[in-house]
DNA sequence: GTGTCTTTTTGATCCAGGTCAATTCGAGTC
DNA sequence: GACTCGAATTGACCTGGATCAAAAAGACAC
């Protein structure tokens, strides 16, 4: 693969996605404790400011990388939202996730160097690019971030079988529940209020990946707020009864 | 099936899972074209001889590893077949995979240094062991190995995607006839008939990796059957028709 | 072999969530 | 402000797959 500098040089000149100098080094980025830092020593943190030299700035539906696109780097993302979603072929799309700040996008393309899945900006976004081949090579220097790294992959799996767990084994409420809960705890980790935030993505893209579709997940919002477990209006919502809903998520049928 | 080793024959009295000394490295291992050793040089594979140093036998019903278990290492299935298994708290398990001859096992458990599910032998069947702890030194060793280890963690994420996809957006009778061609695929990818095999795992089990009901599950068996598509008896299944059976996995609603 | 236990098949019935359709809401834009 | 257009809500109805039930077929231990 060529330079890895020279072919992000050649991105930025594509109109909708822009390239930017970082100004804010992972050393000094407020998520570092969410991060590909976590867990590593001051030193290696200042060598990441080597490896994650550029971030891309993603307008709200344009995409960061597409099913197909040749994989070179990873991205992590700085601000905003994003989805990650599989194309079933003949116009049925799965949303495979959410992304918040602090979070990897891009692991997918790793095993065949394309991208497996595109990741779409939800709202104006920025992500940290990090040439793969760097962290490779950085990863061979640096035990710990080797490590961490592999750490971090592996939780992607996690998180992907409990995804799994929820859509083949849970009913419609239950689903909703852990995704609000999956939600709160995820704001909370970031400094955001666990109990009151704006979701970013449509009924449509909830039940793309729960499994459901756009109506019952409505349906289901309005369900909770009649039965006092949040406050929802349109994409804001309010949890008032964060231990109903995690009953709620946990419950057999 | 994959090739008898006939020193077991001494341990298999012994209870449950026994450790015992590798015969075949990965050097003279028939599945070193599926395996960890895909892509190495001789050299490589030869090393990784000295890191694979041991197998377990796993006896039908009993468990790999489970949910919580500390984690030391991966593994690599030798002979056999296994599911791997999340149970959802109440009695509701969800099967995450299914993994045969030359598959890695064990990677959830890289990111808490706990196994995050159960790993069970749907026959009695054989695992080789990888320490986490040489692999990581290996692969800072041997760029390639480093390489294709990401890789094999890649896939599984992408694999896992495919299992979404199939979760959340696809009907009862695409779910089975997806399966079927991957299967399929698998067994052609082993040097086994694509089209005449023996199931290792029960209807059920099939239901809990599709999110479905046994009972759905043999009721499309037997529709498959009536429509000629496949011939099947209890578990062993023929495909008459895989162009069929594909184009019913890849057809929308 | 015989008996026991698990798995599979098949039928009858039910209901959670899908589908179709009609408003209503709300964020941009001019 | 008024207009537009996508997103959300809500109702009425339908259906695919679940559930309940019972019988048949394997698999395995003795």
């Amino acid at each position: 693969m060529a330079n890895p500098s020279q072919s992000i040089e050649a991105e930025a000149s594509r109109p909708i996605i822009n390239l930017v100098a970082l100004k804010t080094v992972c050393s000094s980025c407020n998520l570092r404790e969410l991060c590909l830092p976590v867990g590593l020593s001051r030193e290696e943190i200042e060598s990441l400011d080597e490896l994650v030299y550029a971030r891309k700035t993603v307008r709200r539906g344009d995409s960061l990388f597409r099913a197909g696109d040749a994989f070179r780097s990873l991205y992590a993302v700085r601000s905003g939202c994003f989805k990650t979603r599989l194309s079933g072929g003949d116009g049925r799309d799965q949303v495979t996730g959410f992304q918040m700040a602090g979070e990897m996008l891009g692991l997918d393309g790793i095993g065949a160097d394309r991208h497996a899945c595109d990741a779409v900006a939800l709202e104006d976004s920025e992500a940290c690019v990090i040439p793969y081949a760097k962290l490779e090579e950085f990863s061979r220097r640096f035990e710990s971030l080797h490590r961490h790294f592999h750490k971090v992959m592996s939780r992607e799996i996690v998180r992907e079988h409990g995804v799994m767990l929820l859509l083949g084994s849970m009913r419609a409420e239950e689903k909703l529940a852990a995704f609000l809960v999956d939600l709160s705890q995820r704001f909370a980790a970031r400094g955001f209020s666990p109990a009151e935030f704006v979701l970013r993505m449509t009924r449509g893209e909830i039940g793309s990946l729960l499994g459901l579709k756009l109506e019952t997940v409505s349906r289901l919002f309005s369900r909770f707020h009649a039965n006092g477990l949040i406050v929802a209006r349109g994409k804001r919502v309010r949890i008032l009864d964060l231990v109903g809903l995690r009953q709620l998520a946990g419950r057999s049928s």
